[in-house]
DNA sequence: TAGTGGTCTAGACCACCCG
DNA sequence: GGGTGGTCTAGACCACTAT
């Protein structure tokens, strides 16, 4: 080895434990040196060593406590870097062109099952908009949203007509929470419809629940037209 | 304001960064100030200063340029905390009982379009391994899975009639890199019978794929029960 | 109670890059 | 060229907890 002699910054030290780890030669559940040691070993400062294991152990390979030490993880819980991507930079990155299409916008009284799961009051009034999103004029996914305007007074002045209200409100909301699922939905005739698929195809659906400081901003479902993949790498 | 004169942790500076960009204070490309001038403000260190900064813009809020200084973003990317559970974690997590049942487990040799997938040579054996979960006797998720024993031998050994092949690898591959992805396919007579579901049902499918140092270790498709959601807060 | 990690300080040098 | 963030150092005090 003879590292011992050279300076390593936080980096190094990241890369050498994880393949320490990776390799076996510190093994799940076993303990580490303690931070001034590796600090001896590399050649450097408990500050940098102190960075190197912090952010392993963020990042779910190692688990730290005080007095206890720094011990290997068996099962890594991990970070998946999970983009929200605006739409047209996701349809962009794949090299196709971006279109979008307004479909219904309309002023309703909150149905009682949104007023349920948004905690909205009473017949409260939200902005219902329902519109297209194209990649090479290809159908790729149909939103259907609402949006309290009681949150967002300035959304009754948009007309959504040349951009979605997601693009709107990203720029408009520095939103402080966000609820996201994902889950399978059947087609039916509508979203077939718009999809430009059979009905009763299987499409992959997201909803999406983004919160002002504890009082709900929007609800929106997210069908995705088939053969839609969501990636990660981890 | 007046919170000039206490020192405050890099946590509290987080939380005041954070509140000044969800309250408007700073909004979305505006520059903030130094982290000398940060630091002179909090009566901190800029050291201090850097770390709150620093995991803003790990988090998603922030972007920091050397130079061009510190801006706030206005469609902020956040990272999910994304959890791979062992699904009998998944599963206790609910309060209810996990049960596994192994369906099939055969030495094949690599059909040709898994072969192309993993990057296998031509020809090489795999294991193959069909297996289903349980929620309290409920159909949970079927998992059909294939395992290449070059790369893990011990595997050769595993009969999997007790617990799971994902529960084993976790604890004996320290996994290197990961591939996953998410879609919604339609339940194929197989399918349908193990999820106790209506064929053509659809259905919420991840793929995944692991990696040790370059080499593929194994290819999963997981076939979730219908009705299944995955959620994160972000 | 002793040893570990968690954090802060004060200072320094460097890499980058806008003007 | 000069100001920004990126990182490292050497030292210190503190919080937690296994023993």
């Amino acid at each position: 080895m003879a590292r011992s002699h050279a300076t390593m910054s936080y980096r190094d030290i990241k890369q050498v434990v994880l393949e320490r780890i990776q390799t076996g030669i510190w093994l799940p559940d076993s303990l580490l040196p303690s931070e001034m040691e590796l600090a001896t070993e590399f050649s450097s400062t408990r500050t940098t060593v102190n960075r190197a294991l912090r952010e392993l152990a963020e990042e779910g390979y190692l688990e730290r406590k005080r007095r206890a030490g720094t011990r290997v993880l068996n099962s890594p819980i991990r970070k998946a870097n999970f983009s929200i991507p605006l739409i047209h930079d996701e349809i962009a990155a794949t090299g196709a062109t971006y279109r979008y299409s307004l479909v219904e916008r309309s002023l309703q009284t909150a149905p009682s099952w949104l007023s349920a799961r948004l905690s909205l009051k009473k017949d409260q009034d939200v902005l219902y908009v329902r519109c297209m999103h194209y990649a090479n004029n290809a159908a790729f996914q149909f939103e259907v949203r609402w949006i309290v305007p009681e949150v967002v007074p300035e959304v009754i002045d948009e007309s959504f007509e040349q951009s979605g209200p997601n693009d709107w409100l990203v720029r408009k909301i520095p939103f402080t929470n966000l609820e996201l699922s994902f889950m399978a939905t059947k087609a039916d005739s509508e979203i077939a419809d718009f999809l430009d698929a059979p009905v009763g195809d299987p499409i992959f659906t997201a909803e999406r629940i983004t919160w002002l400081r504890g009082a709900a901003v929007t609800y929106a479902k997210l069908y995705f037209a088939p053969g839609y993949r969501m990636t990660t790498h981890l």
